[in-house]
DNA sequence: AACTATTTATAAGA
DNA sequence: TTCTTATAAATAGTT
């Protein structure tokens, strides 16, 4: 990734380590801002130089990453505290949340035609059903859109001719 | 970075958001490693897919990152430990799991038909395309089904005959 | 800090 | 999902 390939291990001179430290220390923590952005995840980083000076980025905060993580390790090793804390209230909310967030994964996937393998040939009927609403329900609301757009470009006197219209109306197919 | 440029904002579609974070997160995990090596660092990444999936990667363990860390904030800020409590951050935590269930619910009211508003002639396609591939996916599974279920009659010798097949299908329309 | 020649990452397509 | 490939982006070595 530039004027030659390097290996990939400790750099011996110490300047080109240091301006190659700060050239991907960059690199990185651009491309972590970059996923969190384009993949609606969490993500945090932190880098120490070898000079112990500290870098960081994170999505929310570093705070909040981290407790995610330790209580995502922990999240197995589970049984701890006590009785109903505030904190222990706050938890079960969100494992409720959680649990909700998969069911919903799951009938969407399904809805996506994907993972249908428990799905027996009545819940494929229903599942065949609803989509084929759906489908009439979009392509409604498209050929509204596409009437509309026809009658303002109409009303504008783009559109007086019958074979405009149909022209149009093939550069935006319905279906 | 790739056969066209994309905006850096959240992609909209789940299935090519999926694949890109998928992509981009092996691509940063390796750039942390890779900048540990070169340069004599101490890097933590930590990842949350928006499914809730851990990824991570530390040069030296997660903990001691995460000890690093902590400590040389508490230095920079003598004093200010009392930040944020643990009830704060699972209420933060509740909020973005909130977010998420209704970002999905958004897309799953959309893939089932409704809430069509915001939405232009390019979506729509999009929504009718994946819509249509569903519909194909659930279809070869129930064809796949009842072919099943009619060469385990046949092996049982209950549908001999074309026209038993035939009345079978019709019994458990396709489509 | 800039500048490029190259390598690397990756978006889109198969 | 995995592979391929054209293109965008990162960056090693140089000025």
């Amino acid at each position: 990734m530039g004027r030659g390939k390097i290996a990939i291990k400790r750099i011996d001179n110490l300047t080109s380590r240091q301006v190659t430290f700060s050239k991907r220390r960059n690199g990185l923590l651009k491309k972590a801002k970059e996923l969190a952005i384009l993949c609606d995840a969490e993500v945090g980083v932190i880098i120490f130089s070898s000079t112990n000076k500290l870098y960081e980025f994170s999505s929310t905060s570093m705070k909040l990453a981290i407790q995610r993580y330790n209580r995502t390790k922990a999240e197995n090793s589970q049984l701890v505290n006590s009785s109903m804390s505030d904190v222990k209230l706050w938890q079960m909310e969100v494992s409720i949340l959680k649990q909700q967030l998969q069911n919903l994964h799951q009938a969407h996937r399904q809805l996506m035609g994907e993972e249908l393998y428990g799905l027996g040939v009545e819940d494929l009927q229903t599942l065949e059903n609803q989509l084929e609403i759906s489908l009439q329900g979009i392509r409604n609301k498209k050929e509204e859109i596409l009437t509309n757009e026809i009658q303002e470009l109409t009303r504008k006197g783009c559109l007086i001719h019958q074979e405009n219209i149909q022209l149009y109306k093939k550069c935006h197919p319905s279906s």
